[in-house]
DNA sequence: ACAAAAACATACTAACTGGTATTTTTATAT
DNA sequence: ATATAAAAATACCAGTTAGTATGTTTTTGT
């Protein structure tokens, strides 16, 4: 039992390391031997925990990057409340609270999109799963809103939800080329002028 | 003279097969060795015409990225007209347009932006420079339309400009992971209520 | 015709890549 | 204590990487 919490361990070991380099200088650029110096272990207990770096790398999108999403972005919007405001202030607060790191480098996901959504089936349906399970949430949380009449019958949720993802994702690489916010602030008053147009 | 100009059509040659395979597989996992098979010519005669691979990759941004985005998404900005009609038609137009290919591999400025915006100061430029010429067309065109009564005074051209773009790149990044254009649909049923709420 | 220079080719290096084979260490069950 | 199996370390493989050093061929000015 003792040597199963060990191996669990030195999973989730591995797993942060890598997700940490995987996150700083993308997925194919960095090596089991960057990541294994960085656990203080060998390459050797790599390959005993998981067969293959293609291994490794569906884990960290499924255990790491998925998670950070569904604290951030998914958890809060089941939160009760108006849906409105929970659907503005999500989007608003999540932005302006990230750390210079985490704008700096972007999104995790997204990063990963971009440089395996078009490269392994495998890596693709990990991803599409999380974006999948953000639009739920987000048709979900807007259907409410129709429902307590504080966002317009006449839009379309699915529409709304895959827009707002889509320009969320999208700032999030763009930040990365500004060494200040301001093109953060330009996007947050775009963003409340669209969430104005849904609002009943 | 013929000299001159058989080193400019080697040039173009390289910038050509590089941008081709960037595009494909990625910026940092392209080695010049495939990038010289492609051209049929040897490492050699690489490494006479460029003094690294950073300046072929800044020589792609600037001769070939730039030039995709100008020609599809910013020239058209200036054409004569409704400045709201071109707005719509620009955006709906080239996501509906383009090739399998293109939709599957993403957009290059994007996958530039998300793979290298993060990494060094002179890509970071080169890739900002597009955004902000595009932007500068935006909000030309925005202010245009304001000017003309086709787009309401009330809002900010810059926000909008800003608002749009980062959409657009982030859905042709997360169009990636699908087999087919649903989330297309929806992206552009998104952006039609939100070019709705800027339309006089 | 000829020397200089540009264009390109060949051969190479040292460091790094994902992955494997083999051995040593550690924990557990009897 | 001892056999067994898991965990981890060491050493290694064949292939790839950006970049260099040194050639050969082609073009060009004189």
């Amino acid at each position: 039992m003792q040597q199963e919490l060990k191996s669990e361990f030195t999973k989730q070991l591995i797993i942060d390391k890598a997700f940490n380099l995987f996150y700083e200088h993308g997925f194919k650029t960095t090596s089991i031997d960057k990541i294994m110096k960085e656990t203080a272990l060998s390459k050797g207990a790599f390959y005993h925990h998981y067969k293959s770096k293609k291994e490794l790398g569906l884990e960290v999108i499924q255990l790491r990057v998925q998670k950070r999403v569904v604290d951030g972005m998914i958890a809060p919007l089941k939160e009760p409340g108006n849906a409105f405001d929970i659907l503005e202030s999500v989007f608003i607060n999540r932005l302006k609270e990230f750390p210079f790191y985490d704008k700096q480098h972007g999104c995790p996901m997204n990063n990963f999109i971009n440089e395996l959504g078009d490269n392994e089936v495998l890596y693709q349906t990990a991803l599409k799963n999380i974006i999948e399970k953000w639009k739920a949430a987000l048709i979900k949380l807007i259907e409410r809103g129709k429902e307590e009449n504080s966002i317009k019958q006449e839009i379309s949720s699915q529409a709304v939800a895959v827009y707002l993802i889509s320009s969320f994702e999208g700032i999030r690489g763009i930040r990365k080329l500004y060494d200040n916010d301001a093109i953060l602030t330009d996007y947050l008053s775009g963003l409340q002028l669209y969430l104005k147009q849904i609002k009943v």
